[in-house]
DNA sequence: AATTAAAGGGTATACGTTTTCTTTTATGAG
DNA sequence: CTCATAAAAGAAAACGTATACCCTTTAATT
């Protein structure tokens, strides 16, 4: 492949010229700019985006770490990204990390081996010290979707405690006083949020809740289907769900109608993220809405403005609030 | 940073050395060995990857580009190039590239200005000519999703044709006789061959399949809908609707269940990519199944495999055949 | 006409590695 | 005690680019 030596060859002149020519820099006259460039496309000359990356200590490159690319909201993560650094004529390096500790990690200093300056981590296993020594060492280091208090500014999440009030709230609205739950069998802070946002809710309104009404599993359909069977082998009598994931309502809804439980006009359903799926499926999911596409958006602009060198303000956090958003899982009753 | 210089200086010892610690290569003492680890541990020290691969010649990552990440398509294609990146430690480069000409063109040449010696494309919009011509440039070039004969042993693709007719082969070997037809407004190969398909075996079975029963729109569920509601419109009989995906299927369902027409009781509905949302939508959708995932991992085993040195065989190529998945949105009439 | 400033362009060094080629040191055979 | 040999380690060049600094030419100012 051409260099810019061969290039300076041809065209007859020095290194720094062509270098000058590549940037649109200047000291260099019109013709000569011409005669370079032309040269430049005849020999199909591209530059090494490596060597580039060595001398100015930049990469032009922003990392994303994410876990299974085929779940639909990392899928959609991954989209928001990519709608800012294709603006930005920026390149996704992308680093997948599983739920585990060490791969998170290995991506993350993968990540930093390529010196990109800007990367937006979603990390649910690493403990907090590690992200926030990361955060002092990376200008331009950006969590998405994880609040921690010490580098406030640099995170991008969701209030999920709101979120499982809402939900909650809006299933209580519709008259519903006999609540089930079902949670994600991983204790981190997604579930337990929502968790306490339904308590709360709950409280408020003078209703109880039980833990025998609380069932946990994996949070997708499988662990949906799960979680109704158990609920419903308990005899547990219940007009609402609300469910940790759109994954796992579709899963319970599911389970209900093979039990010969009309969904809503029985049991009603309330999921949350508002995936795809949640308008796929039948009858269509009355959800929370995740905004996770626009917050990813925001956390690569985040990134690249904080890695161009922006300091990030003081006291500044990008917290966003799901909205209900209303389909025809749930009726009044 | 540190860098190797100041991991040098500190153990006492030649840059060359510290080098072939790095690597694992021979000709270093086990004393010297440890002692220069320990200090690279304890200094932070992460290698360039940029500078190696400058002078390595080799960048180990692999360049992926495709259109829409949000897709759950293109999503689980991503999930199955990471499998093997991640086995081979490999990083992944994205690139998008919609499906304009001009921005698949620059994913490309952004690739290759990173030296990825190995990619995976997913290429509509490009010309054979263009692609044929970066094949012979790039060893590791590999095409998902297209056959292009000159090059068939870089093409990982699915028999469309095949997937057609055994749609409706499956339809007609259920007694239905009147099909209908939801086809993607897009006039590129894959909906042109699976038309194909489908008239092959409609012919074969010595039944008609006039233009009429034919409509056309955009690729996802609300041109599905859009598309039955011109069918319905026009008052035409039929007992089975044959979509170009699942997403069009899903709309189609939709649609017809809003028109109070049952399914699969009085129309059957058969879909086509078996992605998520065909297990989540009600009925769940009998549909073609594509075997993205695993396509995309050979499709990345192979282009590391070409950029590794091993040279394709002529003569091979790497389709696959999908099947037909049943479930529940079709039944015998 | 002399001086200056600006524009155009060249030289050389640095970026952080890997690797080839030497050089030094330790080891054992004669 | 000398020599050959293997093992360990160092010196230096190369990868492709950007840029600070220097030199020349030309135009503008006095």
């Amino acid at each position: 492949m051409a260099t810019i030596k061969d290039i300076a060859q041809a065209a007859g002149v020095s290194l720094a010229t062509v270098s000058r020519v590549i940037n649109d820099g200047p000291k260099v006259g019109k013709d000569t700019r011409q005669r370079v460039k032309k040269i430049m496309v005849e020999m199909g000359y591209r530059p090494n985006a490596n060597a580039r990356a060595l001398v100015t200590k930049r990469s032009a490159s922003l990392g994303v770490v994410l876990a299974e690319l085929h779940d639909p909201f990392f899928a959609m993560l991954a989209h928001g990204v990519e709608t800012v650094t294709r603006k930005n004529n920026v390149q996704i390096l992308l680093s997948a990390g599983s739920i585990e500790k060490e791969t998170e990690l290995r991506a993350i200093e993968t990540l930093l081996e390529h010196r990109v300056e800007a990367m937006v981590v979603h990390s649910k296993a690493l403990d907090n010290k590690t992200l926030i020594d990361f955060a002092n060492q990376i200008p331009g280091f950006v969590l998405i979707n994880r609040y921690i208090p010490e580098i406030a500014n640099r995170c991008v999440w969701l209030d999920n405690v709101t979120g499982g009030r809402l939900m909650a709230e809006h299933a209580i609205s519709q008259g519903h006083k006999q609540l089930a739950v079902i949670s994600s069998q991983y204790r981190i802070d997604d579930p337990n949020q929502r968790l306490e946002g339904i308590q709360k809710a709950t409280k408020t309104a003078g209703l109880s809740l039980p833990d025998s009404m609380i069932e946990y599993a994996t949070p997708d359909q499988e662990g949906g289907e799960l979680a109704m069977q158990n609920l419903l082998a308990t005899g547990a009598k219940f007009t609402a769900v609300l469910a940790y994931n759109d994954a796992m309502a579709s899963g319970a809804m599911t389970m209900l109608q093979d039990h010969g439980i009309a969904v809503p006009e029985e049991v009603s359903v309330v999921g949350y993220d508002d995936v795809l799926l949640a308008k796929y499926c039948r009858p269509k999911l009355t959800t929370l809405r995740y905004p996770i596409e626009m917050m990813a958006a925001k956390a690569a602009e985040l990134a690249l403005k904080y890695a161009s060198g922006n300091k990030p303000e003081d006291g500044l956090t990008f917290k966003y609030t799901p909205t209900v958003v209303k389909r025809d899982s749930i009726v009044r009753v």
